[in-house]
Formats: C-alpha cells, structure tokens, sequence
DNA sequence: CTTGACTCTAGACCTGGATCAAAGGTCTAG
DNA sequence: CTAGACCTTTGATCCAGGTCTAGAGTCAAG
C-alpha cells in the first residue's frame, strides 16, 4: 500500500502520516526500489490507534507512550489503564473549569438588559470598571 | 506610570504589554521625553478589561472587536451582549464535546480489569480496532 | 512514449499567545 | 559617578500539530 492508499483509508493527510513516522509514532515502513513508502495492515491499525487517542484528548507526546505500553504485552494493560484514568481526570478538571467560565458568563448575561447605557450592563462593567479611549 | 509598573499592577508581563499594543488591544501611550511609554490609569482599567474577558475564554480577535464596540457607548451593550451570547453557546459546545468523550473513555475503563492480556483490554480493542472512519 | 497522478526529500511556514535575546539608552539610589 | 534596574527596538523562538513548497523521481494508463 502506498501512503496516499493509506491516507484515503484512514482520512488522514499524507503529511500527516511522514510528520507521525517522524515524531516516532509510526515505524519507519518498508521501501520498495523507487524508495516509496510500502505499508501493510498494521500499519493502517497503528495509524488508526493514534487518530482515536488524538479524538479521545491524548497529546501525541501521550500517545508515543500509549504505544510503548501496548507493545509491552504483559504489564501494559495496567499501566494504559492508569493512563486513561488520567486522561480521565484532566478531562473532568478542564469540563469543571469550563463550567465554572460558564456560569459566570450566563450570569452576566442574565443581568444585562441588552440595551440602553453602557453602565447599566454588566457585561462590560465586570470586565470594566469604566474604560476609555483607544 | 512607566510599563514595569503597569505590568506589576496588572499581574502582566511587560512583553506582553507590548505585545497587546503592536496586536491594537491597547492604544499607543504617550512617551516621555526619553522614549519611555507613560500609561495612565485608564490603560491599567483596557489591560484588566483584556485580562478578564481572556479569562472569560474570549480570543484576542474577539476581545479587540469587544473593545470597539464597547467604545461605542450607545450601540454597543446590544452588540456586547450578543458577542457573550456566542461566546457562552460556544463554550457548551465545547463543554459538551468533553463530556461525550469523557463518557466514552469512563466506559473503557470501568471495562478494562487492569490486568492480564493486551486482547481482553477494552482501552487497547477500542483504539485498535477497525469500526468506522471518515 | 507521454501524460498526469503520485511520491520522494528537506526544510519553510502556519496559528495563538506570548516570551526572550541582543544591543543599546535611561533612570535612580547611594 | 556608578551599579544595576529599567526601558527601547527588531526580530527570533517557543509550544503542538501539522501544512505547504520546490524540484525531482516514479508509476499506470492510453
């Protein structure tokens, strides 16, 4: 398979797949005689792992080790685990964060009128105390 | 006021200063005789007012378009109002987004025993898998 | 054989939001 | 006066995760 059959399959650009084999999280594959790149299913597998770590939030740094762990047959499972579980909590932590940004934007909006002075929408008065020219 | 002591009021870096002002968040201050940047505190109220609403998840884009409208007095709170609105719809956007992955992940956890063989991890299966793709 | 699609490489470039460096000029306390 | 903190500018660098370019070679179809 060459890189552009692999890119179709995966719906993943060609560069895409050069910067992985790069960054490490691809083997360097096979080359025929010209030199192209020569893939095989589990290389499309591997490809696939990555692009489902990146959608679950994983940085590729994150997914580097995830690979190394899954090689290492018997004591991964333990260890990828433990790192989903972390994943898991700075999931939480960011949605957590987010809602607290939430909260207080909707209140803001809540209270704001939506016409007339500027000093009568908190909007502007939080994030101002009576700001000026530019 | 000299820059540092803008920076030590606001809780800002000096480059950052700068670099506000080169990106049009801040106005140009008046200089001294010497070059030096003279602020006054209507720049230390723009620099918190940038501060907050960066805090409030809004870009620099977005907090630069946010300070002309507020500039204009009158039409502004309507549009002000408006621009939170998008902002607090894009926020549950991403807060749900989150939430569907964090879900996903939770389930493959609570279905991996943290131990024994790389085939029986559901983390693993779900990642390697071949199921959809775009 | 030629065309056009594909692939190769190395390296430059992109976004956002800063942050730092170099080389110099200014200001202030002692 | 001098040390050292502070300021100036332009331009480079950083992070992640790619994306794009140029110029050259390769492959399959007609």
């Amino acid at each position: 398979m060459t890189i552009g059959a692999v890119a179709r399959r995966v719906g993943v650009a060609i560069d895409t797949i050069r910067y992985y084999e790069r960054e490490g999280l691809l083997p360097e594959p096979l080359r025929r005689a010209s030199g192209y790149r020569s893939y095989d299913e589990g290389a499309v597998r591997q490809l696939r792992f990555i692009r489902r770590a990146k959608d679950l939030g994983f940085t590729l740094e994150e997914i580097r080790d995830l690979l190394a762990l899954s090689a290492d047959r018997q004591r991964g499972v333990k260890a990828v685990k433990k790192r989903a579980e972390e994943r898991l909590a700075a999931i939480d932590e960011r949605i957590a964060e987010l809602t607290r940004v939430r909260d207080g934007l909707e209140q803001l909006i809540d209270a704001c009128p939506g016409h007339g002075s500027p000093d009568q929408c908190p909007i502007l008065k939080a994030l101002t105390d009576q700001e000026d020219e530019a």
